[in-house]
RNA sequence: GUCCCCAUCGUCUAGUGGCCUAGGACACUGGGUUUUCAUCUCAGCAACAGGGGUUCGACUCCCCUUGGGGAUGCCA
């Protein structure tokens, strides 16, 4: 059975191409029937806190990819760590070697001790790395690479403070859970010869690679907070779609010919290692945009009433009418493509008096708007607002009453109604808050005018 | 510097030697719908990094150059 497994380094917020790397190792794993694994590689244990720890954690589960089982924490292993070094000691493919902190590593926090029965103070075990032949790899998206043991070092397995580092954490741990396929950021592809040689010192079975270029910001470099805000749960916070988030990340870095949108079963489905591509992305939030508008249009109303709720709460809007709020929604929820957007482009719909600000309406004259004003109120004063029609009906003829087109008389109207340019039409606005609400709006308008 | 990876419209990509005067999507521009905006819709713009080979024929295969990225840590 196919085995795959993610393993974040909690030392920092997981951003939107860790995911894309964790979605395809999930969609790697369970398109054939497998297994797929969360591992918190958190053995450097200065940089790692809870905090991090927790929001991937969490942002894996919002995202739909969980552990198939318990997730294995590299911290509490020291001990399996300790005995497998040992191993290499004992069979001549480890040394201890006298180091002092340089240029490089001056950064590294040695501060935490873990004491255990190798740690020698000012000294580091190193793997003994083969650097007689050359390392051949057969990966599953770039195909077959060879290294050059030129550049092969004796990478740090234990720190002086004890610690084991990754290169030997990550070795064991993909052992012990059987992991088959490792999928992962090609960041990683100059480690794999080292950790093919760990494997080997092991006697072990070397899993197979498969690794998956990275997403760029716009400047070319890696993704990172200089690039604003690309970790996943700020994504989710702002409102983002599960479902768009998905099918954006899948979209860059694998296709399925011209097909633009897919589900995940559509992706559990479809999904096959050979259409990755190789080449680098540059994250594109326009994209990412117009799919999570697309997948907001085509959810039911309810669910997004559902889901905007807790939006609307944090802008201090109390929803007491469930189907107020669907009605508003229908008029405005594909006038952005974020919950967040979307939820505080609705505030008027609520509030009891609007903030008219004349520097809004400057383009408007205001002698000409009071008249128009007054004379909508009175008309709209004795209809019935059972349909929009009358509304509509009512507004042509102040118009001509007046013998004024439709473009003097409407955005005055709109703007007394909602205090913005863009909205709705006037029908739907009126016939959605209601003909008290309107006719309150349109009067507050009027006293506004009338002071300015 | 050394090693490794990558290279099609601005962006994500299709393309696996003839189907390519290179297709789709986002973005952008213009038109239509909408009583504004958004949506929707139609159209337009726009790319095979350069140079050598191989071949009857190269976007596609090989080599070089250039450009970009990654590694070269007691980070992962």
């Amino acid at each position: 059975m196919i085995k795959t497994r993610f393993a974040p380094s909690p030392t920092g917020w997981l951003h939107i191409g860790g995911v894309r790397t964790a979605l395809f190792s999930w969609l790697f794993a369970k398109s054939q029937s497998g297994q797929f694994y969360i591992r918190i590689d958190d053995t450097d244990t200065s940089r790692s806190t809870k905090e991090y720890c927790d929001s991937i954690i969490s942002a894996l589960h919002s995202l739909g990819l969980n552990s198939d089982r318990e997730l294995m924490y590299q911290s509490k292993r020291f001990d399996v760590y300790i005995d497998k070094i040992e191993y290499l000691l004992n069979n001549n493919l480890a040394y201890y070697d006298q180091v002092e902190v340089n240029e490089k590593t001056k950064d590294t926090n040695l501060d935490i001790q873990y004491e255990n029965r190798l740690n020698k103070l000012g000294h580091v075990i190193r793997f003994k790395n083969p650097k007689e032949n050359p390392v051949k790899l057969k990966d599953l998206v770039h195909g077959e690479i060879t290294f050059n043991p030129k550049t092969f070092h004796d990478v740090v397995i234990l720190r002086s403070n004890g610690v084991p580092t990754y290169n030997l954490t990550s070795v064991v741990d993909d052992t012990e859970l059987g992991i088959t396929h490792i999928v992962r950021g090609d960041d990683h592809l100059s480690n794999t010869a080292i950790q093919i040689n760990l494997f080997k010192a092991f006697n072990e079975t070397v899993p197979v690679f498969a690794h998956l270029a990275m997403i760029h910001g716009v400047d070319g470099k890696r993704l990172s907070k200089r690039h604003g805000a690309v970790d996943i749960n700020s994504f989710l916070d702002e409102g983002y779609l599960v479902e768009a988030l998905i099918n954006y990340l899948v979209k860059t870095g694998w296709s399925h010919g011209d097909q633009e949108f897919f589900s995940t079963d559509d992706l559990l489905k479809l999904f096959t290692i050979d259409k990755v591509t190789k080449s680098s992305a540059i994250f594109d939030y326009d994209k990412l945009n117009w799919l999570n508008q697309h997948y907001i249009k085509n959810k039911d109303l309810s669910d997004i009433a559902d889901m905007i709720l807790p939006y609307l709460t944090d802008l201090n809007i109390k929803v007491s009418d469930r189907k107020y709020l669907e009605n508003i929604l229908s008029l405005g929820i594909d006038r952005d493509y974020n919950l967040k957007n979307i939820a505080s482009g609705l505030t008027y719909y609520f509030e009891n008096d609007l903030n008219y600000k004349s520097d809004d309406f400057v383009k408007f004259d205001p002698i000409k708007s009071k008249a128009v004003i007054e004379n909508v109120i009175k008309k709209i004063s004795n209809i019935d607002f059972d349909n929009k029609e009358n509304i509509s009906n009512c507004i042509k003829e102040v118009c001509s009453d007046m013998s004024l087109k439709f473009k003097d008389v409407g955005p005055a109207v709109r703007f007394a109604l909602t205090a913005r340019l863009k909205a709705p039409s006037i029908d739907e606005l009126c016939f959605t808050l209601g003909k008290d609400k309107a006719l309150k709006r349109l009067n507050d308008f009027y006293a506004f005018l009338s002071l300015a």
